[in-house]
DNA sequence: CAAGAAACAAACAGGTCTGTATCGTGGAGG
DNA sequence: CCTCCACGATACAGACCTGTTTGTTTCTTG
């Protein structure tokens, strides 16, 4: 909180903290966490030890400022989606899965970067974790509330579903064909649609 | 290769190979595979770190193993449970999704092993991720086989909504209530079912 | 221009990791 | 009885890890 919202260098076009993060989510999320070490992201990032550690006290707060960050990436999408549909639910929800099954499907996708750090740090403290738990009560929150302008009959058992799904393709692109997921997803939530608009 | 057939020492009850395994699966499942070294699995389980990498050639191996006794233990209770509804291919399902969900729901659930390791090392070669995508797709396989049975249209999109539902519930427990998951599983597996049947 | 903040560079501390090497012991099978 | 070998115990090698320390340079700002 000493800088970044006054820019106390522009002469580089982004920030160090900025291109630290940049730097160490790609690395965390094509090879692991555990597997990168902080050497190698200031090695890549270009940026000494202490930048790092000046600007992320410890490496599971840089860990926590990734998730952070993809957080925001993806509800940002999700936010840009949303409101071009903003008077048809059903539309939304199939615009969405669109782009999800399209992430699912591209060849260096790795799963959801949220569940991959669950995965990797058991204790449930792990300030990484707060955000990911957060992240996917949040799906679950956004969900329901599609499920509600859809005239669910339980819009919360509708999300639970739906979330099972989308959570699922996440884990599932081992055995998923690229052009699947979409498919496969949109199909799946129709039926569970019209399963709870009836009975 | 060299024993194991033949029981070279039943002095001990256990044999030294399947104490280590055991061991060493607790670990993996509790505390994730690279928290866990080796000197903490041979502490453990009492034994040398000679004998650990004698039975199991490096820690990758013994990654590998962990999963495969996994697989075995989930096929093993996956049949025993099948072949009490060998004339009723929903009743199966039913009855298979209420011990997934079971398991789902226990207090120190931490998802599924082949996910979890599968987030753990990206390495698409790794010997442990081998064992990952041969479980995966064996579930769809057999998702598939009970999509016939059920005379489904397209058994094989059955089969693959199925794996998304079971995947899902897989690494959701952080947002399922315990006693949620069993019955939001056979309930959308039901919805599912009858949309493959119907249109 | 001067002062302070931020960045770089490089070494270091202390620990952990996988895997190997060495030596001693005890039981099983020929 | 005697030889083999699985096993235990321990030390070690070499690499890697997170985080700190020290000192210098560069940039911004008053």
């Amino acid at each position: 909180m000493t800088k970044s919202a006054a820019k106390p260098n522009d002469h580089d076009a982004v920030d160090v903290r900025d291109r630290i993060l940049e730097t160490a989510s790609t690395l965390f999320y094509e090879r692991g966490v555990r597997a990168v070490g902080v050497d190698l992201v200031v090695a890549e990032a270009g940026v000494a030890k202490t930048s790092l550690y000046r600007h992320f006290g410890t490496k599971d707060d840089l860990v926590a400022a990734f998730l952070a960050r993809e957080d925001e990436d993806f509800w940002g999408t999700w936010g840009r989606v949303a409101e071009k549909h903003v008077d048809d639910a059903e539309a939304e929800l199939d615009a969405h899965l669109e782009w999800i099954g399209e992430r699912v499907g591209r060849p260096n996708y790795r799963g959801c970067p949220q569940i991959n750090v669950a995965a990797e740090f058991p204790e449930a403290d792990h300030p990484a974790r707060r955000v990911a738990a957060a992240h996917k009560r949040e799906l679950r929150r956004r969900l329901k509330g599609i499920a509600e302008r859809l005239s669910a009959r339980r819009p919360d058992e509708l999300a639970g579903q739906l979330a099972l799904l989308i959570n699922g393709a996440f884990v599932s692109s081992q055995v998923l064909e690229a052009e699947e997921a979409t498919p496969l997803l949109q199909r799946t939530a129709h039926a569970l649609i019209a399963a709870a608009r009836s009975s």
